[in-house]
DNA sequence: ACCTGAACACCGTTCAAGT
DNA sequence: ACCTGAACACCGTTCAAGT
């Protein structure tokens, strides 16, 4: 029914025709997971399916994580490599702002069920590590001070998550109808502000996102921390 | 070992002396749920474990909910009920709206869990409905006009809710401890801005949220959406 | 020493058998 | 008709028995 794939190298087969397993290891699994991940949301991804895809019991797995939580980690940061950081210093910061945070967006939402994992795991892995300081130089650039841009990329990688997670919800979009039906029902007596904004609730989309990072950078700039030095590269003012 | 309290309804007990079960109700499973919430946090709010509580089998919640997401969503807005709205028109509109977030987020994180449940629960209940009205209409009085106080509503809920889980994550606190200790460990030579960051970046608690509320306010305020009308009580300029 | 089948203690949900 | 015990199809994790 499905072609072999000739460059999987998941499982090799000996010269007497019977499958020889590949050696397990993390970069193996966390693989395989993501990929179940992809395929099947985030119900998908189990430590027992993972464990099957992979031709074993589910008692093996753990010679190589410590835990589920260790493999969403791993599997969120395997995910998160995909997310572009490169692009040099030719554009202007603000551009390269929105192309970063769009990348991010568009890994999370592009996987069914990443987005909620990336709630409730916090990332720091390698790729994590790579995005927070590639956004951290971004902000540096735009003039914000380290200590306000310390708060800001957390500020922003939330909102971006969490719009992500809205966005897809746990796969299954029946969420977003039933609260488009719920306030779509809500009297204009009891509840006259929702009433009026019902359609604008829910509405949205690139301009709400577009929006909404304009409202956070335009925050950002015009409210430093108070405790904040100002930025190294400021005409100094002590 | 506990004292008996007489105002509470959950059990009868008859002149024989044997407990009566009261009859259920969406009411008193959702009530006892909450409570083991509250108690074991997530992990200990099952469908199996609040029927156990309510003496009876796991079948029998069918009969007064639809699904565990309906019995959470309920519980959700039942937690939310010690959301404080009411407060009249006396105070300014940016005192309102820093007390009913903050009021928000700290049931929130009172609740073991509740701000997970959050998270993956789009609250559509009676008390969510109160809250955004009451915050529609706070924006409002701040001359935000309607199409973006729509938006912004959602931004500033979707903050304090994140905010909620990062602060309380999954009641374990050792993910906190992890990411720390990753941020200590970070060279400074791959990564110059997250090491230089490293302390900031884990800092905060209250004044990074009044920070974090000041930004969202000045961007909301600063950015009005393109598209939107004037705010009714402006002067009008079409 | 390493690997893992089987077991343990759970889940949400369904359904047929009882009242 | 309503209620629910038992069953079904799963979980994550542990551990003792195998190689």
């Amino acid at each position: 029914m499905t072609i072999r794939n000739p460059f999987e190298p998941d499982t090799v087969v000996s010269r007497r025709g019977g499958k020889v397993k590949q050696p397990l290891g993390r970069d193996v699994i966390v693989a395989k997971a993501l990929e179940l991940l992809l395929r099947d949301g985030l119900d998908g991804m189990s430590l027992r399916k993972v464990a099957a895809a992979l031709e074993t019991g589910p008692a093996t797995l753990y010679a190589y994580v410590e835990d589920l939580r260790e493999l969403e980690a791993l599997v969120l940061d395997h995910a998160l490599a995909q997310v572009r950081t490169a692009g040099g210093r030719q554009k202007p910061w603000r551009e390269r702002l929105d192309a970063l945070l769009i990348s991010y967006l568009r890994v999370l939402v592009r996987h069914a069920g990443l987005a909620q994992l990336a709630l409730r795991t916090i990332a720091a892995g390698p790729n994590a590590l790579r995005i927070l300081e590639c956004l951290l130089g971004i902000l540096e650039d735009g003039g914000v001070d380290d200590a306000t841009a310390a708060w800001a990329v957390d500020l922003l990688m939330l909102y971006v998550t969490g719009i992500a997670a809205e966005q897809s919800h746990g796969g299954h979009d029946d969420a977003v109808g039933t609260i488009a039906a719920v306030l779509r029902a809500v009297s204009a007596e009891s509840h006259p502000h929702v009433h009026r904004a019902r359609e604008e609730l829910v509405s949205g989309g690139e301009a709400r996102f577009a929006w909404a990072l304009d409202v956070l950078v335009a925050g950002i700039l015009g409210r430093p921390r108070p405790d904040a030095q100002a930025p190294r590269r400021a005409k100094g003012s002590s």
